[in-house]
DNA sequence: CATGAATCTATTTATTCAATAGATAATGGC
DNA sequence: GCCATTATCTATTGAATAAATAGATTCATG
């Protein structure tokens, strides 16, 4: 799962998408618009800012903008800088390698090999998406369907 | 991320698999095998005989079996029955949806949109491999490539 | 120099996860 | 019937991680 840590990162980093050329967002419209903890929201922007993703100015009329174009950031970039790898073990990740402890064989095990082929095959999507994308195209195209609310799944739908 | 308890879980069951036919295997041997916690180990197969993973029998010569075929049992089937979803963000599953706290609009939810292909691409992955699969073939079919240990990355290596 | 903003480091609080404990129940051999 | 063996269950502890908050500081601008 990503961590709200993560979540609230990509909204914030949308938001700065959608007002690229309005000049400076000041924290706080991001933080209600988005309904993000100010005081949170204060920790993740300078993070953000330290990672090169945002820029910001302070005093009167200040705030955050994207430090790229919106093109240049991927979902992929976001991802590996607030949560450190896009695998879901650390002995699957390319840009955050860590060998697992307990593993009995690491050269052999199929779980890594596993994951491994899921951590490529979201790298392929995350990459390939930035925050300049178009999402009503871009679900159009995926024909997103409809999710089922709640829990009531049948056997089939695994 | 995968949980230790997953983790654990999908060894266990890897070691089940590969002793088909040879009775029931004892939960020290599991455990001994797969360098997992005696005591943890017995809470999760537990959980996988409730679930209908695994069978036991208790007393002498007792021990865990697998209670489907190898063949029958996919990746997918033990992360959803071990984690709850496949998905990245609660939002995004379709086993066992929830919506997000602190949505602003969950219909129009870039997010969700993206965390709903890569849950789609995942479960195409996991949905198609299961116990019985023969993982040197996979592996060369992949072309899974060695991984650079350690944490010297390039900016190319994105 | 006052105001409005970002920035930084530390701390608290909540939640989740991993592991262990301890008592119980079934099985089979003698 | 009794004992050793093995699984089962519920609860608890302990540790780690994540979420959120606090408070002091710095910088820009009118």
């Amino acid at each position: 799962m990503l961590s709200q840590k993560t979540r609230y990162s990509i909204r914030a980093l949308q938001h700065l998408a959608d007002h690229v050329g309005t000049g400076p967002v000041p924290l706080g419209e991001i933080a209600e618009k988005q309904r993000i903890p100010k005081k949170f929201l204060t920790v993740l922007l300078s993070e953000m800012g330290r990672s090169g993703l945002v820029s910001a100015q302070r005093g009167r009329d200040g705030g955050y903008w994207l430090a790229k174009d919106p093109t240049e950031i991927s979902y992929g970039d976001i991802v590996r800088l607030t949560r450190g790898s896009l695998a879901l073990v650390p002995c699957a990740s390319r840009w955050a390698y860590e060998s697992c402890t307990s593993c009995v064989d690491e050269e052999g095990c199929r779980l890594r090999m596993v994951m491994l082929t899921v951590r490529d095959a979201t790298a392929d999507i995350l990459d390939g998406l930035t925050l300049a994308d178009d999402f009503k195209a871009f679900a159009a195209d995926k024909r997103i369907p409809a999710l089922s609310v709640g829990n009531n799944v049948t056997a089939e739908q695994h």
